[in-house]
DNA sequence: CGCATATTCAACCTTCCGGTTGACGATTTT
DNA sequence: AAAATCGTCAACCGGAAGGTTGAATATGCG
């Protein structure tokens, strides 16, 4: 089994798109919980809120560990700090790294070319 | 006609879940941008453009002013801060953290070419 | 063993998303 | 006026997303 590639932002920021799975985030803040657990409160199925589930550890967000016959979810806040950390290049709020962020940029876009119009 | 309804949390993590949609993002750091502009750089249509521009704007994450026949984007931060402002609340981390960023950076590009060539 | 619980899998449906193309309205230029 | 440019609209397409249901797979318990 080859290691897991690491998230992307695009599945980060999906995972985020959902109302379900933000608020699946949100219960995880408190406590880590059992996948019947997360599931209660949400007026859908079990195999739906697994699937947000899968989503959310797909994006890195939550880790799911299999004690028994409970898997049992709980929050992993470094994907978000890496959204957080994109998303902070475009603040003019906070200050920032701006070199780091740049050639986070050209790794990301290498392959656009988004240069000033006139060169 | 109504007045828009603030971007939701749902379009602005939706609209940054793209790459085409972050790499514009990204150009309109630079600078204001006419539609076409935006467009050049991209291998897809202008009216796909257009498209992910109208995703943008519904976001609130940019705005458009038409003046003359040339549409000007021009980039909104304050939406960003929305959905930073959500992410942190799930931080008992810092607000921005270089070393989880260069973290995830190692991550990012480490499944795409950035292996050693003679493996 | 036999049953209940926990979770996923598989198939299916509907809706949304990202892209295309071609026509069109609006504006600027000649 | 005619032609070129800017951008959107409308229709269409393929595929992914989010949901359902029912069967399947582990695992725990009496």
């Amino acid at each position: 089994m080859i290691p897991a590639p690491p998230p992307s932002l695009d599945a980060i920021f999906a995972a985020l798109a959902d109302p379900t799975r933000r608020a699946i985030l949100t219960m995880l803040l408190e406590d880590d919980m059992a996948v019947t657990d997360v599931a209660e409160p949400f007026e859908m199925s079990l195999a739906a809120i697994s699937k947000h589930l899968a989503a959310l550890a797909e994006a890195g967000l939550i880790s799911q560990e299999k004690r028994g016959r409970v898997k049992w979810c709980k929050l992993e806040p470094d994907a978000m700090r890496a959204a957080t950390v994109w998303i902070q290049g475009f603040g003019q709020f906070d200050p920032v790294d701006f070199d780091a962020f740049e050639r986070f940029l050209e790794g990301e876009f290498g392959d656009i070319d988004h240069r000033p119009r006139d060169t």
